[in-house]
DNA sequence: CAGGATCCTTAGCGATACTG
DNA sequence: CAGTATCGCTAAGGATCCTG
């Protein structure tokens, strides 16, 4: 049974709230804001989320026009996926995120879905325009992702890559940690943690867009 | 008992979201946006929380480093007002209450804070930037507040001002009709709602900053 | 009266088990 | 795989009562 609980405010943040304001709610468009997802993948994603608690979030995402069942892309099932409307949350979750960043506290020890880190990469990635451009293929819970580096952006599309120049596997926790702390990769591949083919300088180049402050300014 | 609850999640959206996805927390950040608020007036802005709702959510904003109590700027009592880093939040509110406005349905009937009123109006309104500068004094809920037109731009004080063209009295609701509607200002000043003295120009010029779209495509 | 604290009820949440 | 059913728990909602 959906919530169906308003704050009888006028405002529009108070309407935006009673859409997005239910617990979980804005974590799921997070999720589907990279590529269509099934339920069983928003499952994965937020483990903590509860199977009833999940298809009443899905219900009322849907009913209120942020989501919408796709058609499935692959394989017979339907998947969920942002409408025009949903999509537009993009920048707000994206400022949110860089605003829940910076906390004072550390972060304690917690999971992270693919997505999560790969919006963070994307957004936090500032590329030398002057490289050349380069195409990685990360795998993160089993599902193929292509990364471009291209005239100082960062492109992060799902799905296989034409061409790569490497390709990396790891857990989405690793590869965060791997963004903080590029300098262990080395030992990360020695330990297994991530598995790297192809070029690795590729893959240092990746990183090294994320960690290196040089174009800092937050521009 | 604050809540402390967490989604146990790295991302940073799940973080922000642990600090003010609490129920009512972003109103309470809304409200205290143009102005520092007491207890008494959080409480008359948010008619449906309960005390010690609020007075939890208080406290939880205030250990997150969003809100601080205030020495009181007169009367003796104590407020609450946004630290610098309460204060980030405002351009995602504004972000969230534009999202929220342009919601399919029609709002039902609810009540509206001055405090929203007030950031539709200076988030909404677009002044002929060739028109003369203009003050005007406000009275929401028995505080006065001072809004200036000039040079295409809208800026929203607490207080009196020091000196003003027009002084416009009246239900943050029926501000809120009013700038939608600005050819309803003769009737609602005939009927009482609404309570202007001075330049009655000056306060048409308010309202039409708000209503016309001579200006629009949202730049 | 401002600024809460206390109590009680309800509804949303979380976890597990179950079904087409 | 994609949900539904059930149930104990906890936060939300509402009223009342305290304290300076």
């Amino acid at each position: 049974m959906p919530t169906s609980r308003s704050y009888r405010d006028s405002c529009g943040i108070a309407r935006a709230l009673d859409v997005l304001g239910e617990r979980w709610a804005l974590l799921v468009v997070r999720e589907l804001l990279l590529v269509p997802q099934r339920f069983s993948e928003l499952r994965r994603a937020l483990p903590h989320v509860s199977s009833n608690l999940l298809a009443d979030r899905l219900r009322e995402l849907e009913h209120h026009g942020v989501i919408r069942r796709a058609p499935a892309p692959a394989g017979g099932a339907q998947a969920y996926e942002l409408t025009e409307r949903g999509r537009r949350l993009e920048p707000i979750l994206g400022a949110l995120g860089d605003w829940g960043i910076e906390a004072p506290q550390p972060p304690p020890p917690a999971a992270l879905s693919a997505t999560s880190v790969l919006l963070f990469l994307r957004g936090a990635a500032r590329p030398d325009p002057a490289a050349p451009p380069v195409t990685c293929r990360l795998e993160l819970d089993g599902r193929a992702w292509t990364v471009d580096l291209a005239d100082g952006r960062v492109q992060v599309a799902p799905g296989e890559p034409a061409t790569a120049a490497a390709s990396l596997r790891a857990e989405p926790t690793t590869l965060s940690a791997l963004l903080a702390d590029p300098d262990s990769l080395a030992d990360a591949c020695a330990d297994g943690s991530v598995a790297v083919v192809g070029d690795l300088s590729a893959i240092r180049r990746l990183l090294a867009a994320v960690a290196d402050p040089w174009s800092s300014g937050d521009q």
